[in-house]
DNA sequence: CCCCCTACCGTAAACGTTTACGATTATATC
DNA sequence: GATATAATCGTAAACGTTTACGGTAGGGGG
């Protein structure tokens, strides 16, 4: 007959919307659309809606969100979180709204997470880069708040001192996630002399190994004979064959279908998934560039 | 004292919610993205939230959306549709609710569109392929009945005419709009024998130019000397120094802000925007495919 | 034939707000 | 000091559903 029930009504009385809030810091990066097409699939598949809360990595936005969200009565939320700042997300995590964090965890008691293991992911990377030969290696990393990039500087780290490798300080550069980061961070890099600079960089996301890549060959060097480079994520671009990009690959829309289900269960009530870990293996997926 | 009200409880008696809905075909062509952050930096700013809905280009989930977007009470709709079949949005539109359409233009009465002009787009990439001395350009196109292809297609048409040169239909192919479409019509255009084989061609999108100049690197051909290649859209991907795709620029995020204002002024009940087609200039970025 | 149980239908309360209206109190002006 | 106006407070209805309950009717069994 033409009638449509009304959500909003039947949200205000069963007390749930079969709606979910999906926060993520960049939609721009090509990594997030991959898990947000995961969460969608498996999200409209159990007749769920997904707001889409893109934070440009603002915290305060983020804050925002969180609480806009919460007053739509969202029955749970993904959310890759924005800043280490995490007062906020703790608050909702104590209202009781259902959450999965992804691609980053939280430090809070029993919060639930999607991850990938990136330390272990960065270790296999620049232990790759070592077994090539190289010995002097920068670590070109995103934000130096994120522990998403605190642990791939520890897998650096833990690569190069399980080799026998001296950190050097002076080849640890940290600065956004994204492309022209990387850019402005490796052209600071080329500015010492030759003999101290770096052989190989290992980047803390495809972006940013984009944006090095750039950088390397606009100083007339060529890769990966002057400088070897690898980087984290395996956005579809990567594997183009003008960039076959050395990389560290999550499955990312699989992790988006696995966050969601995860969050299906913690909403279901089930106590199993609630402060769980999950820690996803990385691959390195080894092409041209290093 | 820690109150938050229950917005669901307000867009009951309010009978508004303070929520979109932006329906798109593919999240994962970075196109969208950079769109759909310029609709959602627009909506934060007005106070909004919005459902993110992708359609993998499936009509049959586009309408399904449709349904479950009407009945969560949004205030308005921004669509980039997925399928020239109609007959629902017709109907959406006709329910009342304030609808602006992106990216691509409805057949339908009074519907308030944002769009690139395809068809100068196309005509001006194809000229300047022509300029170039090219007399057998492919046209490598998205899908067929979806009409930013045949206006891409028209203007790849009025440029041939408009210089004398006859069309050549088995020069012109048709898929998705994916890059895995491009490289294999690229592969089938490059199985006929090397005299008539074309010089150029212009991809219906980026991400179709991607997979056309893998598929012609693969066969051992040189860009843009032996083949050269335009496409559509200027992705971030595209400005690349390994890729640097000549392309036709569309204004993505301004796109996205302009989509949102002008929905906003539809929801205010302006009849000023009411059944207005806003035609956007492209740009031709000239690098080095084409 | 009467009673009991079941099935069905309709009615009312509840969900958490907003808004409008009426009443009460305060303030200002004459 | 009295009246008129303004401001404030509280109450009730409304938004469109769902759910629970009570009542009625019908059917079956004693």
């Amino acid at each position: 007959m033409g009638y449509q029930p009304n959500a909003i009504a039947q949200g205000l009385v069963k007390k749930e919307t079969k709606t979910i809030g999906l926060i993520i810091p960049d939609i721009t990066n090509p990594f997030f659309p991959e898990v947000a097409r995961g969460i969608e699939d498996a999200a409209v598949e159990a007749g769920y809606t997904v707001f889409l809360c893109n934070t440009n990595w603002n915290a305060e936005r983020e804050e925002r969100y969180l609480n806009v969200l919460m007053q739509k009565q969202v029955d749970g939320l993904i959310i890759g979180p924005s800043s280490e700042e995490v007062s906020h997300l703790g608050k909702i995590l104590d209202s009781g709204i259902k959450t999965v964090f992804i691609s980053r965890a939280i430090n809070h008691a029993n919060s639930t997470c999607i991850i990938i293991d990136n330390v272990l992911g960065a270790q296999q990377a620049v232990e790759y880069l070592i077994q090539r030969g190289h010995r002097k290696i920068a670590f070109v990393g995103g934000r130096e708040d994120i522990s998403t990039n605190r642990e791939r500087l520890q897998g650096y780290t833990q690569a190069l001192s399980n080799n026998g490798l001296a950190l050097d300080e002076s080849l640890v550069k940290t600065g956004s996630f994204k492309r022209d980061s990387g850019y402005f961070i490796m052209n600071q890099l080329l500015k010492s002399e030759a003999c101290n600079r770096p052989t190989a960089v290992f980047a803390a996301n495809d972006l940013l190994a984009l944006g090095v890549i750039q950088a390397v060959k606009e100083n007339g060097l060529s890769i990966p004979s002057d400088m070897a480079v690898v980087g984290f994520d395996d956005i579809e671009f990567a594997s183009l064959p003008e960039i076959q990009l050395t990389t560290v690959a999550q499955p990312k829309y699989d992790m988006g279908k696995l966050a969601f289900s995860t969050l299906m269960e913690l909403m279901r009530g089930g106590g199993y998934s609630s402060g769980r870990k999950i820690l996803l293996d990385p691959v390195l997926v080894i092409r041209e560039t290093g």
